[in-house]
DNA sequence: CTGAAAGCGCTTACAG
DNA sequence: CTGAAAGCGCTTACAG
């Protein structure tokens, strides 16, 4: 069978507690003996056996992932793929494992989760998402599992570790870029407010108008579950906006096309700007700005601070905030200032 | 601490032996005791512990997926999440966990998979991908390591269970529709045949343009780092396409920026069909038609075999093909034939 | 049909 | 600085 550390403690003619403590490069084994043990384990390509280690000390070396409940067009979403991408890349580097958790509903989520737990095959636990309450990260906060949220916690903020970016600044930074380039009359499609990410930079769209007092009309903000015809009437108003800015790159694709159905030409009749920068947004016509939120870091940053917990309890909680940039493409022009 | 096997036996007065054989619902044990120890484990919830089983039955319930190198564009690929969507699924209701794999090439990649294997992390391996001469193949073969190939394996191929859809035939398939929509020229772009799924898709274009006797000009290929230019030249031709199959979905929406910019008018003067009808086909302007190769079930499929294979290595090597069926969208229209 | 005991491969007080 | 021994929570011959 595969090499175990009694191989190792045999040849290197030391106690297997020895080998154990190598393992672990305790100081109190002299580096002689370490580096005859080394030498042993090198040579027979030792590896420790995972399952002992967990059962031995209790830590499974192991993230679960907790995706929103599943929908095939979230899944389809790049952004998870590549926040699992930025928690892969530190899981592996850390020698850790992860499991992805899904569920068709929060009851389903929540069993697997429980399941999960009890049978200790996680340490802890990254969330996907933030939504109000939530049954799941009730249950991690009831029973003390170390936990991180990408996003902004809705429930136990102040004592949550988090991973976010400035949502409700960058809310703010895409009606200014806008605003610079001339534009007064600024739209928002796809406010899927029952999302915390998407409220914040509503509200950051909400105060920067305020800020610069721009005129605004109800009718500027619309949801995810517009018609084409809400578009329409939109550019039918006495004062259309003359830019638009997109909840999502994913909304962008359906927008754009609702616009060009109604012969709105992009960007001289509409700037368009957008949130999340995928690979998509270089691929539109015309080029999407869109604002990166450096999703992979999100990912990789939740990771990082869940294993830090994981690895000492007494760790401090934290949140972090991964800058955004805003990406300049051809989606936005520059307008002649209008003071109507 | 949690609650373990010896409480259990405790209140149901029996041994742990037999607390071990109801979790595996031997039939050496009668009944009545089994539903007396069953009660008991729910009434504390019990759960068993992952690692000591591990530990003691040498299977992890864990499955290792491998992603191609890493590189951005790649993972951005909703065909990734999408299959690895399909494998959580099946791994939830098996109690499997799993375990991405990336690597910024083979050989951190086989690294990393080396050492999983030898640590004993996980009971097999999906590998989502598939390419001539992969070494990480070559180790899975060679230490006889359970695997499955998503696509169709370029190495041992009788010998390996892999889930695929028929890329040949629904090559052919594609070819057969845009025939009976009357078109005679057909142009194929984004040939990445360094890939096995496309060097199927357009044997299959290839095969079916011989059998119906159409015209072809080597021009009519197009791989994937074509540029408009060539675009451009293509309808320059005397013989220009009328119709033109992509490599996948993710390459159309370039493509059709580019076709805009020459001014080709889809699907007016140019039908557009594509692979894997991902959400986003059904977001672009006009709708896409594409082929339909249920991604999720791949995954779904792969892991399934796989666990079999885990669970009793006996199992049979299979090939499962996964139908494929074209979803027709506003891309594709018909023309009059034109004998020229 | 059920139990007592050894073992899976580690870790960690405890003793020296 | 190192070793002997108990223990983590299961499984599985072996015996009855």
């Amino acid at each position: 069978m595969a090499v175990t550390i009694k191989d190792i403690a045999k040849r290197a003619n030391v106690a297997t507690s020895t080998v154990s403590r190598v393992i672990q490069d305790s100081p109190k084994i002299s580096e002689a003996t370490k580096a005859r043990v080394r030498k042993e384990m090198k040579a027979l390509g030792y590896e420790p056996n995972y399952s002992a280690q967990s059962l031995a000390n209790r830590m499974t070396q192991s993230l679960g992932i907790i995706m929103p409940e599943a929908d095939v067009t979230i899944f389809q979403n790049p952004f998870f793929l590549e926040s699992i991408r930025g928690i892969s890349e530190l899981s592996n580097e850390k020698n850790f494992t992860m499991a992805i958790v899904t569920g068709r509903d929060d009851t389903e989520l929540l069993s697997r989760v429980r399941m999960m737990t009890r049978a200790n095959r996680v340490d802890g636990f990254i969330v996907l998402y933030s939504k109000p309450e939530d049954p799941v990260v009730d249950f991690f906060h009831n029973e003390k599992i170390p936990y991180t949220v990408i996003g902004k916690p809705q429930q136990y903020v102040s004592e949550t570790t988090h991973v976010d970016n400035d949502n409700f600044q960058a809310g703010k930074d895409v009606v200014t870029y806008l605003y610079e380039l001339g534009h007064r009359r600024i739209a928002y499609v796809g406010a899927d407010t029952a999302r915390t990410v998407h409220k914040e930079r509503v509200r950051g769209y909400q105060a920067a108008l305020a800020e610069l007092n721009l005129e605004w009309d109800s009718r500027y903000l619309l949801g995810t579950s517009y018609t084409n015809e809400d578009i329409a009437a939109l550019f039918q108003l006495d004062t259309p906006p003359t830019a638009m800015i997109v909840g999502d790159d994913i909304i962008a694709l359906p927008l754009q096309r609702a616009l060009q159905q109604i012969g709105i030409r992009l960007p001289e009749q509409c700037s368009l700007i957008s949130y999340n920068n995928l690979t998509l947004a270089d691929m539109m016509n015309p080029p999407l700005t869109s604002v990166d939120i450096d999703i992979f870091k999100l990912g990789y940053q939740a990771a990082k601070s869940l294993i830090e917990k994981i690895q000492d309890p007494k760790e401090m909680t934290k949140h972090i905030i991964v800058p955004h940039r805003i990406v300049e493409r051809a989606s936005c022009t520059r307008i002649n200032e209008d003071p109507s």
